[in-house]
RNA sequence: GGAGACGUCGCAUAGUGGUCUAGUGCGCUCGCUUGGAAAGCGAGUAAGGUGAAAGCCUUCGCGAGUUCAAAUCUCGCCGUCUCCGCCA
């Protein structure tokens, strides 16, 4: 959510951000009904302080005629104001929908473009491997080494269901071991947290996924949802908080089971591991104070933090600036990292690193006071510090050997006991 | 699941129809005092909207209602606590 005076002020910037994310977005209804709302509302106060000043000077007086009068006049009053109550409600419900769909302003330095083709590689770590043997994608290679069990998680889970199984089930204990032992060492003003999945509407809203995101989340029959990102709980618990400037920034690794639909996605990834309804991740989140300069500084900070996890296992991969139509609807700049996987020839997304300026703060009323004691929205930026079953994708198959085993990473392999490699071949299903 | 109690300005509490523009205590800020501090004394201490300003309006969990007038009365919802039941 943006502040109204401002998207009444610059309404050519809030234009030309919606043409640059490819969103269909016109300001001038809302200013229209915010125009009638200011108009309304200030008739509505008007005839309240008239109500108020009668109120009060009513016990004073005596006479029971003047009374009288006074009590026709007043509740004459009192159904006007009641109308436009009414009316206002109506303003207001339509208002708010309009402001939730304004979308925040995407930085300069964003790309210009649609999907992700348009997306600029920024940067790039790690040798991309070179096999001297035919390889195999991470479905065959997990199958064969009893990794993975995707006709029983149908089964049981159905469509895009998965068991993981033996070293998979260790790679992903280890996995997040690492990320907790790399954040106490290297980064230990983050505080861990282990935070709910099942979220209320409110949370989904503050953090800009609802409403237009409906169809991609699960919902209960409580009306709950089951959130998609850690990021959601972890924002929506300082809800309604106001901060001391001092405590700022604060930083949290949260993590959680996430649940997506992953509606509309059908045709794509339908195989394995990489689309999955139900995954495990560590999310960052940081809020800080509201300057431009503070969102640039924490949102390289936490890309730097995820790249770190990704170099101790030793994968291959590059960062991208995501381009205008892939930004959500609340986000000023994005990067995605994207890792190698070999069976596929490119580098697929394991992050997702952006920021809000106060986007988010104003939806959830996230405050801190600034050094001139003045009130304001705190800004919020939030990566993936490491998700899981997907990385497993990258790390098996850029490590996989000729004989069908894998190498573990030398920085995992204190969290699998010491062991090096996972083979042999175990199972041959086919 | 059943019964009861409660939800007030950062915290604690007062307030049961107009004098509440919400009192008091704690905390916090500033000042006096002091060599410095503590104590003491004094002053201040919510947020939002609107306006050039003075001011005006809103908010006593949320929503609806009664009334000329609601923190206060009625109804619904949400939340917290206590007891009972059930379960680990």
């Amino acid at each position: 959510m943006l502040d109204i005076k401002f998207i009444r002020e610059n309404k050519e910037l809030i234009t030309e951000g919606a043409r640059k994310k490819h969103l269909k977005f016109d300001v001038e209804p809302l200013i229209k009904a915010d125009d009638s709302r200011k108009k309304l509302l200030a008739s509505i106060e008007e005839k309240r302080a008239e109500q108020n000043l009668v109120s009060s000077r009513l016990p004073q007086i005596a006479d029971q005629e003047a009374k009288n009068v006074l009590f026709a006049e007043m509740k004459k009053l009192k159904e006007e104001l009641q109308k436009e109550e009414e009316d206002l409600k109506g303003i207001m419900k339509e208002w708010q929908t309009l402001m939730l769909a304004v979308p925040n302003i995407p930085d300069i330095s964003v790309p210009e473009g649609d999907n992700d083709e348009s997306n600029k590689e920024v940067k790039v770590w790690g040798e991309i491997p070179k096999f001297d043997f035919p390889i195999k994608d991470h479905i065959e290679i997990m199958e064969r080494l009893d990794l993975v069990d995707l006709d029983a998680g149908t089964k049981v889970a159905g469509f895009r269901g998965y068991f993981l199984k033996n070293e998979a089930a260790e790679l992903e204990f280890a996995i997040w071991q690492l990320a907790v032992d790399l954040f106490r060492e290297k980064h230990p003003e983050y505080s861990f947290m282990v935070v709910p999945s099942l979220v209320k509407r409110e949370s989904l809203l503050g953090t800009g996924y609802l409403p237009q995101g409906e169809d991609e989340i699960y919902k209960t029959q409580d009306a709950d949802y089951l959130a998609g990102t850690a990021e959601v709980a972890t924002m929506s618990y300082y809800t309604d908080k106001i901060l001391r400037k001092e405590d700022l920034p604060k930083k949290m690794l949260a993590f959680s089971p996430c649940f997506r639909r992953e509606a509309g996605s059908y045709s794509k990834d339908t195989k394995g591991i990489m689309r999955v309804h139900e995954f495990y991740k560590f999310e960052q989140v940081i809020l800080c104070e509201a300057s431009h300069e503070e969102s640039v500084k924490y949102h390289e900070e936490l890309l730097l933090n995820s790249e770190g996890i990704l170099q101790a296992m030793g994968i291959p991969y590059h960062v991208v600036a995501n381009c205008g139509g892939d930004l959500g609807l609340g986000q000023v700049k994005k990067y995605d990292i994207e890792a190698w996987v070999p069976s596929q020839g490119k580098y697929r997304e394991t992050h997702s690193c952006s920021y809000f300026h106060d986007f988010q703060a104003r939806r959830l009323n996230i405050r801190y006071k600034d050094t001139e004691g003045k009130m304001r929205f705190v800004h919020s930026l939030n990566n993936t510090a490491i998700a899981t079953p997907r990385v497993l994708i990258q790390l098996i198959e850029n490590n996989q050997q000729a004989d069908g085993s894998v190498k573990i990473p030398e920085g995992l392999r204190k969290y699998m006991g010491g062991k090096e490699f996972i083979g042999p071949v175990r199972s041959l299903k086919n």
